[in-house]
RNA sequence: UGUCCGAUGGUGUAAUGGUAACACAGCGCCCUUUGGAGGCGUUAUUCAUGGUUCGAAUCCAUGUCGGACAGCCA
């Protein structure tokens, strides 16, 4: 699919970028380096796609790199199995796009220790995976904030030797309450000695968890509340899932993070807005270290809102251990694995993420801007497939039986290098149930008693008869198919309003289709503070079987497919041979559904 | 309450002191062997008040409204 490396728009224009531009225009780094830095404790949504979107589109526009971190600093919420998955979205998002812009390290490496400003350093440069051509073993990995432990460590023990952080004995509460009214932790003017011996003590695992903590000595009067003496390391006697057992102490988000982006030789560290406020605390970690290199600046954006969703990891994580929905990659879901599973493809996330753009303002993206990126990119490249979901039997009365005709049908009308395939035509086909009504409403198209549609790629039928059991229920339509109408023949440019698309009975393949919907029945599935499970759509997935064309038996997960007049489908990893499971992406746009409604 | 941030059509964004524009959505028409796609057209916008200026969405002041933060989470 020559799509895949296809970039998706002209370069975008926002503030992050006109201030990146502008430093490369001052030469004011030698090179732009940004990060994308979730934390393991779950999977990656179309959230994390913008953001990840903004900071490889940034290193791929202005000659930069993205390094791809953990930002594992807390063992107890973080596992493996997301480290796993994050890689796996990442690499599926950014493939063909900026691959040779995604800083990895060396297996196992950590920051080595470069002297500089008569301080202690460290320095981890990153490495772009090699473009290969052949399939060469690269021993690369993502950077972990964890294997800065070490150097975070030390970083925190300068502190401690000048004098501006402290180990502090209060318990959270109090901590807590002395925070909110500005007052002095008796502990705040310990010596330097002593401050050193107990901190040392907390590494070594002498103190219980919650009994003391680091904490930064800065201002407890500050107006900001970030600034009244953090804590920057606490007591955790956990293991985690990538240093194990070494560590009894971990540091604080605000305290890791920045030293991470330093380790890594970060120029902008772009974060969403509730980190605002933590930026003055950033800049003050850093500043006080005597850091002899450039140091990395925050910039912050508005995180993504988008209708009939929610993207909060923690009720994410709800859906899937309350079992209402089917996993993490179930296609209702918000996340970059369930997305993909949906069929949407990487090009149309990375258009959307562009159309949306970058700024401060919290607003909320309505749906059909990410539909739209959707059904455009599929539109391009899905594979044209007749295939009937609800279906009803016709007969055409004047075609002989037991004949079978091959019939050319287009692959993809947007693509002429897609082709052509045959299409097999009998006497027996299945119809769509909407596409006949035996009392029509006003502009319907489709068949009707005594009414002439158009057969897709065949001939032009008209309705004789209906056939209906003793309940009243439809059994079969009777038609007479006009034998010259198809594609070159005598009476084929005559004019009928309606095309119907069909499958021959005898032909047709079975397939489990399954219909998607919105997870949510509400824009704003959590307005007011109702609880999004009481918005859940009961709808939002129905599960069928559906006659196809003989053609999609040989359907593949690599290919996207339009069912004619219906929507686009993809192959779910459900599929077995001979048991094909197709999802349903997105459907047509559905003008007459609208019309429909009018009426 | 404090700190920080924000406000441009229905929605999301652009215009960086000089004609308020783009996309989505909506509506209408054309085209169509997909009621898809495409083409053409169209509706609709600068939170308020004051100031600076020849000129303000943009700069300043005040106000209003909205958001984020106030975990030993990130």
């Amino acid at each position: 699919m020559s799509l895949e490396n296809t970039p998706a728009a002209p370069a975008p224009s926002d503030f992050i970028r006109d201030i990146v531009a502008a430093h490369v225009a001052e030469n004011k780094y030698p090179r732009i380096h940004t990060r994308f830095p979730p934390e393991p404790n779950g999977y990656l949504h179309i959230g994390h796609a913008k953001s990840i979107c903004l900071n490889f589109g940034i290193a791929r526009e202005f000659g930069g790199i993205c390094n791809l971190r953990m930002d594992d600093t807390n063992p107890t919420k973080e596992d493996i199995e997301y480290v796993e998955s994050i890689q796996a979205d990442v690499n599926w998002l950014i493939s063909g796009w900026a691959d040779d812009k995604l800083g990895l390290k060396p297996k196992g490496k950590t920051p080595e220790a470069i002297a500089g400003n008569g301080h202690r350093d460290f320095y981890l440069p990153a490495t772009v995976p090699a473009p290969s051509p052949e399939p060469t073993v690269q021993s690369l990995e993502p950077f972990y904030a964890s294997d800065y432990f070490d150097q975070i460590y030390d970083y925190a023990e300068q502190l401690v030797e000048q004098g501006k952080a402290y180990v502090c004995d209060l318990t959270p509460d109090e901590t807590d309450e002395y925070r909110r009214n500005g007052k002095a932790s008796p502990f705040r003017d310990r010596s330097v000695e002593e401050n050193l011996a107990l901190f040392q003590r907390m590494k070594e695992g002498e103190f219980p968890e919650g009994t003391r903590v680091l904490r930064a000595k800065i201002d407890v009067a500050a107006a900001n509340i970030w600034m009244r003496d953090p804590l920057i390391y606490r007591i955790k006697h956990a293991e985690h899932h990538h240093t194990g057992a070494k560590w009894r102490i971990y540091p604080m988000y605000d305290f890791a993070h920045c030293l991470s982006d330093y380790i890594e030789g970060i120029t902008h560290s772009i974060c969403t807005l509730e980190f605002e406020v933590h930026r003055p605390l950033y800049d003050w970690i850093l500043e006080n270290l005597n850091l002899p290199r450039p140091l990395p600046h925050q910039y912050e954006f508005a995180r993504l809102s988008l209708g009939y969703t929610i993207m909060s990891k923690r009720k994410l994580m709800q859906l899937v251990d309350e079992k209402l929905v089917t996993g993490w990659d179930d296609p209702r879901m918000p996340t970059i694995c369930g997305i993909r599973r949906r069929g949407v493809t990487a090009v149309a996330l990375r258009a959307f993420a562009y159309n949306i753009g970058i700024t401060k303002y919290n607003g909320i993206t309505d749906v059909s801007v990410l539909e739209y990126a959707i059904r455009d990119d599929l539109n391009k490249r899905s594979l044209r497939r007749l295939a009937v979901l609800r279906p009803i039997k016709v007969v055409i009365t004047n075609y002989p039986e037991g004949k079978t005709e091959e019939l050319d049908a287009t692959n993809n009308p947007e693509d002429e290098s897609a082709g052509k395939r045959k299409i097999p035509f009998s006497r027996e086909l299945y119809i769509e149930q909407d596409d006949f009504k035996e009392v029509p409403p006003p502009k319907f198209f489709r068949l009707k008693p005594g009414g002439e549609v158009r057969l897709k790629y065949a001939y032009i039928i008209k309705c004789d008869e209906v056939i209906k059991d003793a309940a009243g229920n439809l059994v079969e339509l009777r038609c007479t198919a006009d034998l010259d109408s198809k594609s070159g023949g005598a009476t084929a440019a005559r004019k009928v309003k309606g095309t119907i698309h069909w499958v021959s009975v005898a032909h047709a393949v079975d397939a489990e289709v399954r219909l998607y919907d919105r997870l949510f029945t509400e824009a704003e599935p959590e307005k007011d503070g109702r609880d999004f499970k009481t918005t859940l759509n009961p709808h939002s997935l129905e599960v069928i079987t559906a006659k196809c064309e003989p053609s999609l038996g040989g359907a593949s997960a690599e290919h996207r497919y339009q069912f004619e007049r219906l929507a686009y489908f993809a192959l779910d990893l459900d599929s077995k041979p001979g048991q094909l499971v197709f999802n349903r992406t997105i459907t047509l746009k559905d003008t007459w559904a609208k019309e429909a409604q009018k009426g």
